[in-house]
DNA sequence: ATTGTGATTGATTGATCAATCAAGCCCACC
DNA sequence: GGTGGGCTTGATTGATCAATCAATCACAAT
């Protein structure tokens, strides 16, 4: 057997169910007895795969950060060419996790982000990482829009929008119990889309008048998720 | 005496400290027995004014909603009687928050959001009524901006845009351990508005198309907080 | 068959947790 | 100066916490 296997099925499933039960109820207010009954599993089996708790934390990150390509972005790039399209396909992978979930899950990192802040230096790192490659990513797509975006647009700078307005609408669906606020905030961002997309179309002044005024919200339709990578057997939401 | 006194000195230390803690460690790691310690204060005083932790933060939250107005709202339109810059200067309100603790403390009621999610029942309302009369506040502003925004423009969504890019931009801060994610998404924001502006101002497409495209950050000049309630001796941050 | 190693078992540890309570203190009020 | 109630004291409770560890199991290699 290779040494400290990484592919361990009871590892798996012990970081399945920590992820789960860490996004539901958090770090701190999840125990490590709990995530023991849960995944069918004995302490000492834990503690052969991961030294503490925190060490289990990581594990958890890195395995989210493993399934964002697969589970988060591939789906929306699934779900449209479009590269703009792709940036509101998006937010609904997460609008959909609120559903499934009666808003009590949104972005797993985010809560963690809040939750821990900067007293677990390592575990920061990796949220930072994760955030990075998520911004990265958008921020590729507005670059692909190329023409279909004004020029001098800083597309870092509103890939980092994007992402605050996913993190700030899930935060205010899970203290509404409601998705209303969030599908409030990314109407008004595609709304700021729209008027970005008159202007790259160097449509006359009334046009672009209208379109800064409009603020409904166009429902994107599913696609099935276009795996590259195997994820049998993993579960995200 | 009054019974059971609401403005017991004790009690102020208590949740003053319990704020601080809940807002740098969250609920779940923050112990009852830390809160005694640095409040100088015994577990008996402590279960004479809350019959227990939950109830502690139930009034955690009271006090946040409370300190809203003299040291948040009042503020951001102290620092301006222009309604939009008042939204900019709220977001300063935050961002120096970030800057004083280090980006360790950012919103206190986003943190406990996410924490808590719907476990407690009575502190999600109490957030969620929160987020309300924050969006509220932004969304009178909007309102008094009148024809300085389209006419058109949805002010109720576009407030909810603005508390998630303020939560959003503060998690991603958190999680670098800088502000500049939160700058980045706050200055796109800003170039938002000034679009939005521009076309209220019904200038011809040329200046439009070059409105769309600038994303600088104009820094929002401090002013002496306009305090009308008494907070002598609260702190906040 | 024997040996080596990774994986599992599950009782147990000491620490820390939220919460309790009998006793005493302080002081306004009469 | 006595009385009563708001407030404080601080040791103590049982529960739960993360973590330990000696023993055993499963199984591949030889």
């Amino acid at each position: 057997m290779t040494p400290k296997s990484e592919k361990s099925e009871t590892r798996e499933r012990i970081l399945e169910e920590a992820a789960r039960l860490f996004h539901e109820q958090g770090y701190s207010a999840t125990g490590i007895s709990t995530i023991l009954r849960r995944a069918g599993v004995n302490s000492g089996s834990l503690y052969h795969f991961f030294p503490g708790k925190e060490a289990l934390l990581i594990g958890v990150l890195e395995r989210h950060l493993a399934l964002l390509e697969p589970f988060i972005l591939l789906p929306a790039e699934g779900a449209s060419a479009d590269p703009i399209e792709r940036v509101f396909a998006l937010l609904e992978v997460y609008r959909r996790g609120l559903l499934v979930s009666g808003c009590t899950r949104g972005c797993p990192v985010g809560n963690l982000a809040l939750e821990l802040g900067d007293r677990k230096p390592r575990a920061r790192a990796l949220m930072n990482e994760y955030f990075a490659a998520w911004t990265g990513r958008v921020q590729g797509w507005l670059v692909a829009a190329d023409d279909r975006l004004p020029a001098q647009l800083d597309r870092e700078r509103l890939s980092r929008l994007v992402l605050a307005v996913m993190e700030g609408g899930v935060m205010q669906a899970r203290a509404a119990g409601s998705v209303d606020p969030y599908d409030a905030a990314v109407a008004q961002l595609r709304s700021y889309f729209r008027l970005l997309a008159s202007y790259a179309r160097r449509e006359p002044a009334e046009a672009l008048r209208a379109a800064a005024g409009e603020s409904f919200l166009e429902p994107v339709e599913a696609a099935e998720p276009a795996e590259t990578a195997d994820t049998s057997g993993w579960r995200y939401w």
